[in-house]
DNA sequence: ATTTAATTTGAATTTTATTCTTATAGATAC
DNA sequence: GTATCTATAAGAATAAAATTCAAATTAAAT
């Protein structure tokens, strides 16, 4: 009981491998691919959802189609106590930023925005970043191309 | 004709806002929010999926529940021509690399890693990188902890 | 203005989702 | 051993949605 929330036998492992790349698969295809009938699996299914195992269905859009071909990565060095998390929370509320990971070593901070160019970039330095003041220095990567970009996971067999 | 085919209007920009969100939104559902007859929505749908702005449906799978809790970023420098795409493409088939971007400056290539540990972290970078030959250097940038981590893109009004 | 093309609608049909009852299997307690 | 509790799955029935298609509307182009 304690521990059955958590695990994911080899049907669920399957369901989550379905729904990674097409999350709009309908129940019964799904029900067809794993050998159940659809109420089972929509019962794993909601479960899977209420655990936080999946913990959204998106739609990937491509950049592209809505302009947006700048794509930067943003290290940065805050001053503040250890276990603080006040930039992050600053960090995160901006849109356009979709990443932001505390990471080890000098830079405290490694984000990345998403915008419309390089000009667009510069506005959100200058609205945002240089109005948090914990923010000691940033150093921004500029992305020329991207070759691949995607969250999947690999799911293991069981 | 020749636009048309890249042109979103408002009632596109709202269907991806909406799909965006949540993949597995009924049809009929999205006819209801932008007032459309679901057969029309559909049409768009279709549309949006076949000019690939809409280029995938995934479910967002909490890497914790699949005890990948180790992220990294490895910064790579390569002597390669320029527009050479040898190391990308070796670098872009390895299943746990979710991201691969050509940047600007020295570091030739951002990719981001997602395995179980350290270890497995170390296994691939012994199995595949090590035997891309012409990767020069690396330089491995571990994540402590993600705040924020999301491809969804601002979606204007119009 | 008139033709052409592109969209949208609305009705009809097929397919799904969803609910609920029943059945099965495993675990735990008595 | 039997009973009980729990979790899971199946199957049938119903509600809802997806999908198709002909007709109508709208927009675009000449």
């Amino acid at each position: 009981m304690l521990d059955s929330e958590l695990i994911l036998d080899k049907t669920d492992l399957q369901i989550l491998r379905l729904m990674q790349v097409n999350a709009r698969i309908s129940n019964a295809d799904i029900a067809r691919e794993v050998g159940m009938a659809p109420s089972g699996v929509l019962e794993r299914v909601k479960k899977l959802e209420q655990k936080k195992v999946i913990m959204q269905y998106t739609a990937a859009i491509n950049p592209a189609a809505l302009k947006q071909n700048m794509l930067a990565f943003i290290a940065i060095k805050a001053n503040e106590g250890p276990g603080n998390i006040e930039t992050t929370k600053h960090l995160a509320a901006i849109p356009e930023v979709q990443e932001v990971h505390h990471v080890a070593g000098d830079d405290c901070y490694l984000v990345k925005v998403r915008t419309y160019d390089s000009a667009s970039l510069v506005n959100i330095m200058r609205n945002y970043l240089s109005k948090i003041p914990t923010i000691i220095s940033t150093r921004t990567t500029i992305v020329l191309e991207t070759v691949k970009e995607q969250q999947r996971l690999v799911i293991p067999e069981a």
